[in-house]
RNA sequence: GCCGGUGUGUCGGAACUGGAAGACGAGACAGACUCAAAAUCUGUUAUCCGCAAGGGUGUGUGGGUUCGAGUCCCACCACCGGCACCA
């Protein structure tokens, strides 16, 4: 027998299976179709780094298994390239971000490919490649079409020094990352996506997908769907009314006071009337600085100025109540003005509480001197008027319906989610597809122009004036009007990088279409992705990012499902071994070619998988690598022990089958490493008995393949099995087979374990306390005492309970 | 701060639906092989008391429910992910 050299038997597989294309996937009526995704990387500079390989690995396994099982599986694998580390580099180093990208891309893939990953790569896409931004444009003029996208003042983070704007991840401490200058908020005019539309129907129809529990609870939170109702204060003395949400209707008479955001339009408009507009103004200004964390951050000390010279009357008790600003109210949610009331939240009463303003108890029960008092289930309206006495629930009923019937309010329901700034000031990023003519407005650029791309321009900077680089070159903003041929300007905004991953997936399908962004058959074929997996950290972007598009398209008859993914699964980050995030700074990366190089690919990948519970974060462990190396190095051994015949070793037959039941649930439950745990215990199994049949050996490799595909498709031919392993079909087990007959029995004595005894699994009660009552040490604990109690759970356990 | 999650030997982790805590792997220790080391093989390994049989303690902290709690409930602590322009 030779010695494992992983490096060139890798090798040898990987051609093989690449020439024969055994992982294209291509249309098959005849048989059942699984679809596995994997969310594609970002190329960057860095190269991979051994996080990458988790997920990958865990759904190759589960590609291959399904392939095994007799499914048409289409895995694929792709780039998102469009991104700001990639323009930052280039403007750094003066080189064109699209071949840096293309660079990247071919590092991560031929990284990837030594990893001997099962994907489709006839299918490989890149967002960044005209044909695919071709499509991203053409949906992204949809969704024009049909009125979601629309143009709003949005604020972007501005530096004041480099005078450009900055995206959220530059800006470190309210500072510029690149110069240290001071960032303030510069409302600038963008275009959004109206993902609120869809709001009720992404938290409703997470009922229709399976997501991990997590992963939903996070959306609807994220989405945050509240009933409450819109009120409208009347200004005193002005026509304008100041309209507020709140959930909590029933508390409005405990109202006392008004707070709204500094960013709200009331402000400006009354700028002459207001005493102290000076004072609003350099708060304003304070918190322009702030980020929204800061500004709601519950803990911290309240601030805000009383706006003198405006007052607004609460429209239950008539009264005149003062109206204040403060940061920890947000332009961004419900209206942008909320009535206050210290009574009952928390943190209108720290606000009530600082600056002298009056605090009345609505809801008895609770003491209002000392804190707000929250409770919605006991409490009972008072100094109320006609809701006095009420329940909470009940007063809200009744005060809404009044609200209405006065047409003073109306019912409300209200949403966390915002719509979604589409418009980015950068290079490397899918120009906006409009036209800007004078006379027309915003016109979309015709199909038959798609795709807009990107102009050559020598600085990848945004501008000074707070405008993407596109806008400095004049041949391509200056364009002719597509619906009268005037003159006309092209937008120079580009997309977001989560454009071109909102609808990858469906890409995929058809990669190489031209005519449409995936052909019909392809869509209604492969659609749904049947199992999809990523990181938690994309829950409440992009994952909901396309969830809409897609809902999006389904409405519009463009796909034929209204959910993209069936199931979702997140996986665990990969940490250095030092137990923290890995990353260049801390020094702690490692490269999956350096273990590829000194141990092998599938030692890579049994490693990955046997690290811990796949859904958690673990540390990285060169010894931990060993292991697997270690135990790979003696599945490869079996060959040693490997004996003639195709009858199953009889004295192993049960462990066998409980392995085959237990790997096949394992790799369908993403619990891996009790997989691998499970095959290590069977091939110590086959050592302690000291031979292995073909047929046992054939079982094991095919169980161990999609973990380790490589070593095993060797050994099946090293050992002259019958054609390749990649063509053999996954085993079944028989059940009758995994179960034990006798079984060691625990006796416990008030619930504590005092002997275990050997038995039939079969045993009655009473068989078992008879065997009980014999043992010495359960009688040692007995002694005088009288049973009280026997509890009896067949085949786990026997207590009883003396007293 | 808000939303979601996690916490078990020296380390990574295992434990079905509330039923023997610590599978599997690593590390350490001891032994075999070797001139020696590495590799490999064998054994031991939560902790305390005990020669042993056996017993006490033990799953972040404090409380509770139960015959029985890592698992369920309440309160708290620590850490991780996300917070809308990183991907």
């Amino acid at each position: 027998m030779r010695e494992y050299r992983p490096n060139e038997i890798e090798k040898k597989w990987q051609e093989i299976w690449d020439e024969k294309e055994i992982y294209k996937a291509e249309i098959d009526q005849s048989k059942p179709k699984f679809y596995a995704l994997v969310e594609f990387p970002y190329p960057s500079a860095e190269g991979l780094h051994v996080g990458h390989p988790r997920p990958y690995t865990a759904m190759d396994i589960v590609a291959r298994k399904k392939r095994y099982q007799g499914y048409n599986v289409l895995f694929p694998m792709g780039w998102d390239a469009f991104g700001l580390p990639t323009e930052n580099f280039a403007i750094k180093n003066k080189i064109h971000p699209a071949i840096v990208t293309k660079r990247n891309i071919q590092r991560f893939k031929s990284q990837l490919k030594s990893i001997g990953f099962s994907f489709d790569w006839s299918r490989e896409i890149s967002t960044t490649d005209p044909e695919y931004m071709k499509w991203t444009q053409w949906l992204f003029l949809k969704f024009y079409e049909h009125g979601l996208a629309y143009k709003k003042e949005m604020p972007i983070n501005w530096c004041t020094s480099c005078k450009i704007g900055l995206a959220n991840e530059e800006v470190v401490n309210n500072a510029c990352e690149r110069c240290g200058g001071e960032v303030v908020q510069k409302v600038k005019n963008q275009w959004m996506l109206k993902i609120t539309e869809y709001a009720d129907r992404l938290i409703d129809d997470l009922d229709t997908v399976d997501f991990i529990d997590r992963v939903k609870l996070q959306q609807t939170n994220w989405i945050g769907r509240s009933n409450g109702m819109e009120i409208d204060f009347q200004v005193a003395g002005k026509e304008d009314k100041l309209r507020v949400f709140t959930t909590r209707p029933d508390t409005i008479f405990g109202s006392t006071y008004m707070v709204i955001a500094v960013e709200h339009p009331l402000i400006e408009k009354y700028k002459d009337e207001i005493e102290n507009f000076h004072e609003i103004v350099e708060y304003r200004g304070e918190v322009s600085k702030k980020s929204e964390i800061e500004r709601t951050d519950l803990s911290k000390e309240k601030t805000g100025i009383e706006i003198k010279g405006l007052t607004a009357i609460n429209p239950a008790t008539g009264k005149e109540i003062p109206i204040w600003v403060s940061d920890y109210v947000l332009m961004s949610y419900g209206t942008g003005a909320i009535m206050a009331v210290p009574g009952h939240d928390e943190r209108d009463w720290e606000f009530a509480d600082k600056f002298g303003l009056p605090i009345v108890e609505v809801i008895q029960g609770g003491d209002i001197r000392k804190e707000a008092y929250t409770d919605t289930e006991d409490g009972i309206l008072v100094n109320s008027d006609f809701l006095n006495g009420l329940s909470v629930k009940d007063a809200q009923e009744k005060i809404s319906d009044w609200l209405e019937e006065k047409g003073l309010g109306q019912r409300k329901v209200n949403y966390k989610l915002r719509d979604w700034v589409f418009s980015r000031q950068r290079y490397w990023g899918e120009p906006i597809p409009l036209v800007h003519c004078d006379e027309c407005g915003w016109v979309p650029v015709p199909e038959e122009d798609l795709p807009v791309l990107l102009p050559d321009v020598e600085n990848y900077e945004p501008t000074d004036t707070g405008e993407s680089p596109l806008a400095t070159i004049d041949e391509w903003v200056n364009t002719t009007c597509p619906t009268c041929g005037k003159p006309a300007h092209r937008e120079t905004d580009t997309m977001p990088n989560w454009a071109g991953s909102s609808w990858y997936f469906l890409r995929y399908l058809d990669p190489q279409n031209d005519k449409e962004f995936a052909s019909r058959e392809a869509i209604d074929y492969w659609m749904n992705v049947d199992w999809y997996n990523g990181g938690m950290e994309h829950t409440t972007l992009h994952l909901l990012y396309s969830r809409f598009w897609h809902k999006f398209f389904y409405d519009i008859g463009l796909v034929s499902t209204p959910e993209p993914y069936q199931k979702r699964t997140s996986h665990g980050m990969i940490l250095g071994d030092n137990n923290e995030k890995m990353s260049k700074s801390r020094g702690n990366v490692v490269n999956p070619d350096d273990i590829v190089r000194d141990y092998g690919a599938d030692t890579l990948r049994t490693y990955e998988m046997f690290i811990g519970d796949f859904e958690k974060s673990a540390p990285w462990s060169e010894n931990g690598v060993k292991g697997c190396r270690r135990f790979l190095e003696r599945v490869w051994k079996l060959q040693e022990i490997v004996v003639e015949g195709s009858d199953y070793t009889k004295e192993l037959e049960s462990s066998i089958h409980k392995a085959i039941k237990k790997v096949s649930k394992d790799f369908d439950t993403l619990k891996f490493n009790t997989g691998i745990a499970t095959l290590m215990s069977l091939s110590n199994e086959f050592y302690d008995y000291g031979s292995i049949t073909k047929k046992d050996l054939e079982t094991f490799l095919i169980l161990l393949n999609p973990v380790a595909p490589h070593i095993t498709e060797e050994i099946w031919q090293q050992v002259g099995l019958e054609g390749y392993l990649h063509e053999s079909t996954w085993p079944d087990y028989d059940e009758s087979k995994t179960k034990d007959e006798v079984i060691q029995m625990p006796i416990q004595v008030n619930g504590k374990l005092r002997a275990t005894i050997e038995i039939s699994v079969d045993a009655s009660q009473e068989e078992i306390k008879d065997a009980a009552l014999k043992d010495e040490n359960v009688q040692k604990f007995i002694q005088d005492k009288s049973i009280v109690k026997e509890i009896f759970v067949k085949g786990k356990i026997f207590n009883l309970v003396v007293k």
